[in-house]
DNA sequence: GAGAGTGTTGTAAC
DNA sequence: GGTTACAACACTCT
């Protein structure tokens, strides 16, 4: 999946549905899903559930962390008496009996629930993290969008720099971290600004418009639980409605939010790249 | 059936 | 160091 407000959906849902229980037992079905030592997750308890950037990280009282990357196609599906608790990308598995044909990796809890990761595509992983080295994890990441420390200042620092189409450097995570496509061609359109123009030649007023729809299109995806764009289907009401209000993207043909000129399709930087020809200058 | 496309990101090459 | 192309994988869509 995901965006970075799909992720902390799932980790707010997450923290109220797993904090305290104790891991009982650690299933990995494919090997490449997983790294370090699953038994050493076994009899531990989760003390808590955070998110930096699009990696969860699940706090152990053994100081040890479990960290999640669900990529494009994962999904963290948590199974109790009551129903279900997870989300993650439209594959269809969510409706299904689990573990699916898509379940990588299982941990059972000692009062009988279950934490499926599903991830078709086998991009995601788990991984236990001493915490000694977890700073490590996230030693390249640039502060993240939702940091309140994080300033239009620092924007047109890093942008000075680069040459690259705008709509990549604030795609990368060494510039700021979890702005992924979907966020980024909706806040250029919401700053009116041309994914393609280089970063370096935006003007000081143009990047702090950048900043601020930044922060207002991924705070809007947050309220709205995600994006859950194509066939997502969800049982218990997580699903994301922010596809609902979303301005371009994959909305080829249909007006522009700012203009009503038709939304157009190009390709940037090798990923489809949705903006307005008339008003995103 | 072939080929392109998919919400991510690490790596290698220039 | 910045930029670009591509690979990891398994689908769905045209």
């Amino acid at each position: 999946m995901p965006e970075l407000p799909e992720v902390e959906t799932i980790v707010r849902r997450l923290s109220t549905g797993v904090v305290g229980k104790k891991i009982a037992k650690v299933s990995v079905l494919r090997e490449k899903s997983f790294r370090g030592s699953p038994v050493a997750l076994e009899g531990r308890t989760i003390l808590s559930v955070a998110r930096r950037s699009k990696i969860i990280q699940f706090n152990l009282n053994s100081l040890d962390h479990l960290l999640v990357h669900l990529k494009m196609t994962g999904q963290l599906i948590l199974e109790n008496e009551s129903g279900r608790v997870g989300g993650g990308h439209p594959t269809g598995d969510f409706t299904n009996n689990l573990p699916s044909s898509h379940t990588r990796v299982v941990l059972v809890f000692d009062d009988g629930s279950t934490l499926y990761f599903n991830d078709m595509r086998v991009f995601g992983w788990m991984k236990v993290v001493p915490h000694s080295t977890l700073a490590n994890e996230y030693h390249d990441l640039a502060p993240d969008i939702t940091d309140p420390q994080l300033t239009p200042s620092h924007f047109i620092k890093v942008f000075a720099t680069r040459s690259t189409p705008i709509k990549q450097a604030v795609m990368n995570n060494a510039v700021v971290a979890g702005v992924g496509n979907i966020y980024a061609a909706d806040a250029l359109n919401l700053a009116k600004i041309d994914p393609h123009r280089p970063a370096n030649s935006l003007q000081p007023q143009e990047v702090k418009r950048l900043f601020d729809s930044l922060k207002t299109v991924i705070e809007l995806g947050i309220v709205h639980g995600g994006a859950s764009i194509d066939t997502f289907v969800s049982l218990d009401g997580l699903t994301g409605r922010y596809q609902d209000i979303r301005r371009v993207y994959k909305r080829e043909g249909l007006p522009c939010p700012n203009c009503q000129a038709p939304v157009v399709k190009v390709k940037l930087g090798g990923r489809g790249t949705f903006f307005c020809r008339e008003c995103q200058v």
